[in-house]
DNA sequence: TGCATAATAGGACGCTCGTTCTATTTTTTT
DNA sequence: AAAAAAATAGAACGAGCGTCCTATTATGCA
C-alpha cells in the first residue's frame, strides 16, 4: 500500500465529494442562492456544522458546486462532441447534447441558466466563477461555428456571435418553457428552430466542397416552419 | 367589532402605492424572493411594521408587485402596439417594444423572466400569478402572429406556436447576454434574430394581396446573417 | 371642533441562517 | 498498540427574517 507519492486520500476527500454533489441538487432546485447548509446537512445524515468544515464558508461550497456542475458539463457535452467531425456535425452534436441536458427534467435544471438569473445584479465570487464558465462555453460554440464556416458548412460570411446568441435563445426559451410553464413539445421547438437557424445559413451556391457534409440532419428540412 | 367595510380610504391607499412601486424597484435588481420587508422599510423610510399592516403578508406584497409590473407591462407593450394595424406591423411592435423594454437596463430587470427562474419549482400562489401573466403574453403574441398570417405577412402554413418560442428565445438571449455578461450589441442581435426570423416565414410566392406590408422593416434583410 | 378610525411606530416572538468554539470520535501514521 | 491528526458533533452566537401585539399619532367625517 506504500505508494511512491501518498496523496491524500483521506476519508474526508470522499465526504466532501458526497456532500458536493447532494448539494447540486439541492441546488439545481432551489437555486445556488436557495442552497442552505442547514438542509445540506440534513439532507447528508450529518451535522451542520460537520458539513461546514469541509468548506471554509457557504460561498466556498457555492462555488464547489459551481465547479462540479462545469465538469459535469464538460464532459457530458463538450467533450463528447469534440469526436465528432470538426465543423457542422461537431456544431449539431454540441446543441443536441446541450438540449438534451438542459431537457432531463429531473432535479437538475441548468445552473448555468438560473445562476445567470440569480446573480446578474450581485457581484462577488460567485458571479465571477459563473461568468468565467458561461463565457468558455459561449467561446467553444462560437470556435466550433467558425469551424462549420471554415469546413464550408455555413456561408462564409456567417455572424457566429449572432449565430451563437440564437442557439442560446433557444435553450434558454427551452429552459423558460419547459421548466416554468411546463409546456410539452419544447425540446423539439427547440430543434426545430435550430435545423431552421442552420438551414438559413448553408450556402445554396454549392460552395467549396472540402468536406462533405452528408450526415447533417439539418439538410433535409424543407419548409416545415 | 361592528365593522362597516367602506370603500379604501385616501391617505392609504397613496403610500401603499408608492410602497408597491418601491418594491417593484427593488424586486427588480434583487428578484422577487429577495425582495424583504425590512429592506423595503427602510428604503421607504418608515418602519416594517408600518409597512407590513398594507399587506396581510409578504406573500401579498410580492403579488402586488407583480401586477403591478404586469400593469405597467400592459400600459408600455401591449396597448400601444394595438394601435398599428393588425397584421406583421403590430407584431413587430410588440416585438420592438418588448424589446425596448427588457433593454432597460436601469434597474428594471424584466420580472416576468427572473420571475420564471425563480419560481420554477415554487408552487405557491406567486407562482400561479407569474404563470398566469406569461401566459397571457404569449397568447397575445400567438394572436398577433396569427392576425399576420391571415392578413397575408406571414406564409398560411406558419407554425405561430414556434413562431412565439423563438421570439421569447430572442428576448431571454438578450435578457442573459445584457444582464448577466453585460455584453454590448445584445439588442441589435435581438432584433437581427427578429427580422431574420420574419423574414423567413413570408410568402415568397406573392400571396394574397389583402393587404400591403411595405412598412414592415423585415423586408429590407437582405441576407446579412 | 370633536371623535371614531385608519395609519404607523416600536417592541417582542420564534425561527432559520452562517459561523465559531470546544469536545469527542474516527481515521491515519508511527 | 500508542500517538498524532483529521473528521465530526453539539451547543451557542448574533443577525435577519416574517409576523403579531399594543400603543401612539394622523386623518377624515359628524
Amino acid at each position: 500500500m506504500n505508494e511512491t507519492l501518498q496523496k491524500p486520500l483521506r476519508k474526508g476527500e470522499q465526504t466532501r465529494a458526497a456532500i458536493l454533489e447532494a448539494a447540486l441538487l439541492l441546488a439545481s432546485r432551489e437555486g445556488l442562492e436557495g442552497l442552505t447548509i442547514g438542509v445540506l446537512a440534513e439532507r447528508m445524515g450529518m451535522s451542520k456544522s460537520g458539513v461546514f468544515a469541509h468548506f471554509g464558508s457557504r460561498e466556498d461550497l457555492q462555488i464547489g458546486v459551481l465547479r462540479l456542475y462545469h465538469q459535469q458539463f464538460e464532459q457530458e457535452v463538450f467533450y463528447p462532441s469534440l469526436r465528432e467531425p470538426r465543423g457542422l456535425p461537431r456544431l449539431e452534436s454540441l446543441f443536441a447534447r446541450w438540449v438534451a441536458r438542459v431537457s432531463m427534467e429531473i432535479a437538475s435544471g441548468c445552473i448555468y441558466i438560473s445562476g445567470a438569473a440569480e446573480y446578474d445584479d450581485r457581484p462577488g465570487a460567485i458571479r465571477e466563477q459563473l461568468l468565467e464558465m458561461v463565457r468558455l462555453w459561449q467561446v467553444a460554440l462560437n470556435k466550433a461555428a467558425k469551424q462549420a464556416m471554415q469546413e464550408g458548412h455555413l456561408s462564409t460570411d456567417t455572424d457566429t456571435d449572432q449565430l451563437v446568441f440564437e442557439m442560446y435563445g433557444l435553450v434558454l426559451a427551452l429552459h423558460h418553457d419547459a421548466r416554468f410553464i411546463k409546456r410539452p413539445g419544447s425540446v423539439e421547438r427547440a430543434k426545430k428552430g435550430f435545423e431552421r437557424l442552420i438551414f438559413g445559413l448553408q450556402d445554396e451556391t454549392s460552395t467549396s466542397s472540402s468536406n462533405q457534409v452528408e450526415k447533417s440532419s439539418s439538410k433535409k428540412i424543407s419548409k416545415t416552419l
